[in-house]
DNA sequence: TTTCACTTCCCCTGAAATAGTGAGGTCTGA
DNA sequence: TCAGACCTCACTATTTCAGGGGAAGTGAAA
């Protein structure tokens, strides 16, 4: 393992000027860091994926078409928590865990992994990983060398992404109004329209009238649709 | 400004042991950087907030009586940016705003401002913000020696506050069942029942079953809430 | 082997959500 | 000051959902 420039490795970070550009950007640091895998993973909702990083393409094939993404335990895990995690940590034991975790190694993943979870605005959400083939000692010492400076460099991955991806961000919907927020966000506590439109001192018809605009809004097909977007676009915390 | 340990900084951070340790170590770090000012402010759904920082307390309380965090520019700008904000690139032109800065500076809030967002898992927000009386030359390059250091601090700092927030973590509930899962996203992605039933190539009644058993699962009043909590657990991913 | 979770299906009724339209008021920014 | 966004309420009609039962086959785990 060469010796680490992070400075460098953020300069060529910032200046970079195309997405196909974060491919080799991503090989340079598994060569750095001298792991096997470095994988970024951007999950977006309506099961679209962006990710970039150093899997076999046979691998990444496997993983989309087996929609492991919704059992994946790295992907779980992470989306429920906030520091990076190393993937020892996570619960394997489910059955599809197990088998995904065994077709993995098949094709060159190591049994080590590091992954750090990324949110941005709007419940976007991705994954920085890095993966190695070794024993649990060295990928401690690996972990605690270097995790500092995998968060910098997930954090300024992620945040190229960001800016050479318009589509997404045209994907923001409408701010909420205020009283657009409470109702969504009773709704999500489980509340009935009547339990509602009593806590909030409007008629049921008025009550509708805030959530049909705010299904407008957010460009959903139902109420429960609405719940869903708003809670993963953040604008609603419940 | 004293020369900076980074690496003791985090330490002190990952040894603190309560939420009152943070109040002091926000004022140490705001020494350390030889900033005039150093928050960090947790934004809650129902308007709850924690925060902790050097601001006076005047201030803080005006701010939370006039309710100024619907209109603060730098809640609302962080909340779109991934991205650190120094607070001259954001929009102050409201007169809200304007009025809310004229205020801020008669109780010592200093003119130039670095925000940096954070979030966490279940739409998470918060803001850690150095403030301070310079001109625009001096912040620029304050802010350029030490975005990274201020994003890492951020990370740990709110990281450290998740794990005093106890209401959070306890919310666990059993896993749903790969059929309940597929059933769940598709409600969440806003198809209606006989869609679904189509698509998974089942009945209405045995979809209603998955339905009503994530429900129980979930310990949720309805379908919408059982759909807002497996989101917000991170059960299903839209 | 037996229990347990998962999967699949059926009946029913009352409650809730959706859709369309109309019509006042307030408040704020250009 | 004036348009536009927001908040408030009303009417009726149709469709969909929720929740209450019950039943039975599979496969895995204890």
């Amino acid at each position: 393992m060469g010796k680490l420039d992070l400075d460098q490795i953020l300069k060529d970070l910032d200046a970079t000027r195309a997405l196909e550009d974060l491919q080799d950007i991503i090989t340079a640091l598994r060569d750095a860091f001298g792991v096997d895998h470095m994988v970024y993973h951007w999950v977006e909702s309506s099961g679209d994926q962006y990710g970039c990083g150093t899997y076999s393409p046979e691998w990444v094939e496997i993983y989309k078409s087996q929609n492991y993404l919704r059992t994946d335990p790295v992907v779980q895990g992470c989306y429920q928590r906030f520091h990076p995690v190393d993937w020892k940590r996570l619960d394997w034991s489910s059955r599809s865990a197990r088998k995904m975790h065994r077709q993995a190694m098949k094709y060159g993943i190591g049994n080590q992994g590091f992954s750090i979870p990324i949110r941005g605005p709007n419940g976007q959400f991705a994954l920085f990983t890095a993966n190695h083939n070794c024993d649990d000692d060295a990928w401690a010492r690996f972990t605690k060398a270097h995790s500092r400076d995998l968060i910098l460099i997930a954090h300024y991955f992620h945040r190229k992404a960001l800016e050479f991806e318009p589509g997404r961000q045209s994907e923001q919907s409408r701010a909420l109004s205020p009283r657009e927020v409470d109702a969504m966000t009773l709704i999500a506590m489980g509340y009935s329209r009547a339990q509602i439109a009593d806590s909030l001192s409007i008629s049921q018809n008025t009550l509708r009238v805030y959530i049909e605009s705010a299904r407008f809004k957010l460009g959903a097909l139902n109420t429960t649709h609405a719940v869903a977007r708003a809670l993963s676009r953040g604008l609603i915390i419940v």
